[in-house]
DNA sequence: AAACATTTTAATCATTTGATTAAAAATAAT
DNA sequence: ATTATTTTTAATCAAATGATTAAAATGTTT
């Protein structure tokens, strides 16, 4: 009895294989270019079994979307949220955790971004409360101080989140485009995005006061 | 004689107008999810029209996309190349224009990268010379040379290059995103791309100088 | 061990897709 | 006007795709 359970803790279950099958193929291909039997390959399962435990190739990609850009936020709400924390601690845990997670997931932000936009994303983002997560956050407050103060010249959260988020992961987005003018090969580009862990703090720093 | 020349200039022809809907079809969907009977129904065309102008659908993306890089590519490559403006002029001419590009063709941004990303853009990339055209440029130049003056802290000109294309070209990748965060529409965050045409040469300028 | 439930399998299905075909229509050349 | 060529049309095709089916295999309960 004590034998037979540990020994089906150590097993991954077929549900779990395709799960884990599916991430791999969408996060590479997207909806519309991956069919149920690379999944079906990936997982090295019975193509009839994404069906039998998933309903539908549709269902699925909304399981893994959903997990993938929640994923994704997670970390972000948790630094933008938390009070003790000043603003240049957080753009420099933001920069550091997110080369990292992007680093080891380089597909993931244009995977959610372009499925986003191809509204595979099943109305997600509006059923997400982004809005008030930002707008009701930690970060949000610290931001309007550091305006009331002089200490940020242009008042608009949103250039300052878009510029963050901008230096952080477009470089991954645009990896093959960089690695061609560059001529790096893959841990070229990676030494460069861990060099930018310590310059975008100091980048963000400076552009806080410009005007 | 005459009269019939003119009625056929103002005729769009057949291929012209496969190719005018393949563009926004493409650029809207991307390659996977585009039906050929898409491109046909938003051309107003008979669907076997398509192979005998154009052979395949993959003839047909190939056009579009070489001509879409082409066409993005090019100011890029005027400005990087102008040895009369300084690099000062030259972030401003780069963030207005393509500012202005983009917003009028949003979906070109992750349409170009996300197709090259998914191959499927027929090693595209390895066909235009992007890296002579970059490391042999006047912006290469001035950028070694203002390193040399001490007036840019940061050596290497890919950080430039990534700080500049991740502050123009994000926000928009990013777009439905940063609507569902600051609870904008589309012209209120068009309006907010145009201030970043001031911003941008600003906030670049001050992270030249920053350590 | 038998009965029942769940999971897996391989074949098959219904629909969709890019492409082809043959004929009609339009245009160009003689 | 006739012939040749090009373009267009609608039907059809061959292959691919997500999904279904029925039976076999495996697991659980009595």
């Amino acid at each position: 009895m004590v034998k037979k359970k540990e020994t089906k803790a150590l097993d991954t279950t077929t549900e779990e294989k395709i799960k884990a099958a599916a991430r791999v193929v969408f996060h590479k291909k997207g909806y519309a270019a991956t069919r149920t039997r690379d999944i079906a390959g990936e997982a090295g399962i019975n193509l009839a079994l994404l069906n039998y435990y998933f309903r539908s190739k549709e269902k699925l990609f909304e399981t893994i979307m959903f997990e993938t850009v929640f994923g994704f936020m997670q970390n972000m709400a948790l630094v933008l949220n938390d009070e003790k924390s000043s603003l240049e601690k957080k753009v420099e845990l933001i920069a550091s955790y997110y080369i990292d997670f992007i680093t080891k997931e380089p597909n993931i932000p244009i995977f959610m971004l372009s499925e986003i936009r191809n509204n595979n994303a099943g109305g997600l983002l509006e059923r997400l409360p982004i809005k008030q997560l930002v707008m009701n956050s930690a970060f949000f407050k610290q931001h309007q101080e550091a305006v009331a103060k002089g200490k940020i010249a242009e008042p608009n959260p949103l250039h300052f989140l878009m510029n963050l988020l901008s230096l952080v992961v477009f470089p991954f987005i645009a990896m093959p485009l960089l690695q061609g003018i560059g001529g790096l090969n893959e841990k070229q580009f990676n030494q460069l995005m861990q060099e930018r862990k310590r310059l975008i703090p100091v980048w963000i720093k400076a552009m806080m006061k410009a005007k």
